[in-house]
DNA sequence: GCAAAAGTGTTGCTCCTACACCCATGG
DNA sequence: CCATGGGTGTAGGAGCAACACTTTTGC
């Protein structure tokens, strides 16, 4: 009823924790605030909720802007609304955490006025806000996530090599793995597919593959629990 | 800076689903709404959160008032911000769900005013809102969490039979689990605390036992992975 | 003494881990 | 021909699933 909205209300925000994977280590991408507060400090791309507007809407839409990103792999982390996180007053902020392949990687001079900026997530800036809390939670996230859920493909080109795919693993999984029986396994879920092309380089070259998420949804159906 | 400010803001609520269980099946509980919109429909129990208020605060408050429950265990879901999803205009809701033991259980008459039950999970009456939505993500939630974290010891009175916890896991992931294997498995694990204390009943008397979370805790630090 | 739930071991099999060498290519 | 990363199989052990009967209690 009409006094519901006589409540004051806090400000609705959408923060992104936007990962990449270099082949070597995961990466944060970051923007440096053009406004103040916390002016120069680098941040996680975000913005204000619209009226009208969804909240996964509002993240990709801040991920466009900010650092021209689009088709991203995009989910829910959760909502930091903790009094006194914003210098400026209540502002509550929903945490997305988004995933990127290496060929949808935003060029120097492509975001527009501000400055965007790879970082390694074991070597991170000083950041605005509580975001070095959010991300540290969106770490946590993909930690757990990508363990028994197919995630891991979102952050590796469409075409890979099971070489590519276990430097991943074992960057964010944080300890080396045993290469025969980490091909073995994967193999053995049937969800990846084995392409007639090779990867190209100073050495012998590597077969590449592609992940079948058709099959694969078809495995979940039948009750199939993927875990590595 | 001030024009941040001038945004136009959605209204924010908190909503929890509560998860009990019976002996039997899991369930949960809801209020019936005594305001319009969807006056007289069952609802999650929830409210607007107040400035200067923490969003757990928030929900454990709208608990409190709204079922006379505290100190249950308390988690965040997701938020659910579907502009339409609340007739009266924009109201983005973040959602959380506690886990109660039956000791904590409301009395009938517990709860003030407003009319308060707990229903089967599985035979839930229309509810208010998109509070459906957020139940069944609470459900898929509460069945990942519980294969691999021992969040099913909040759901059991603090001493409790091996049968009761085979029991609750049946109810939840929805299938028969062999007893012997059960048991084994889960005492292998070491951190339940077998009692020299007994249930009740007109048959056999069954061992109580209690969690040991001190235990539990120590094996995660050294990099356990519970996994039922 | 009977109905009801508690409690208990073994076996076969599957899946995991540990481990070392040859291959293909570019330079 | 050498440096670099790609690719492959096996054996031992751990853990999982399948399975049935005896015990204790209340009535």
């Amino acid at each position: 009823m009409a006094h519901t909205y006589e409540y004051p209300r806090p400000a609705l925000t959408v923060d992104c924790v936007v990962f990449g994977f270099d082949g070597e280590g995961l990466q944060v991408l970051l923007i440096r605030r053009g406004v103040e507060p916390f002016l120069g400090t680098w941040a996680l791309p975000g913005g204000f909720v619209h009226m009208e507007e969804d909240l996964e809407d509002a993240a990709r839409r801040e991920l466009r802007e900010e650092t021209s990103l689009s088709d991203v792999f995009l989910e829910q982390l959760r909502t930091f609304g903790t009094p006194g996180r914003d210098p400026r007053g209540r502002v509550v902020s929903v945490a997305f955490y988004a995933l990127v392949r290496p060929e949808q990687h935003p060029a120097k001079g492509d975001t527009d006025a501000s400055e965007a900026a790879w970082f390694s997530a074991t070597a991170l800036p000083p950041l605005a806000f509580d975001h070095r809390e959010i991300l540290e939670a969106a770490l946590d996230r993909l930690r757990g996530k990508i363990r028994y859920q197919p995630v891991g493909f979102e952050l590796l080109p469409k075409r890979f090599t099971l070489s590519q795919f276990q430097a991943l693993y074992e960057a964010i999984l944080g300890r080396p793995l045993d290469k025969r029986n980490f091909r073995k396994k994967l193999l053995a879920f049937d969800f990846l597919i084995p392409l007639d092309e090779f990867s190209e380089g100073s050495h012998r070259p590597a077969r590449l593959h592609r992940f079948d998420r058709r099959k694969y949804d078809a495995l979940v159906r039948k009750g199939f629990h993927f875990e590595i």
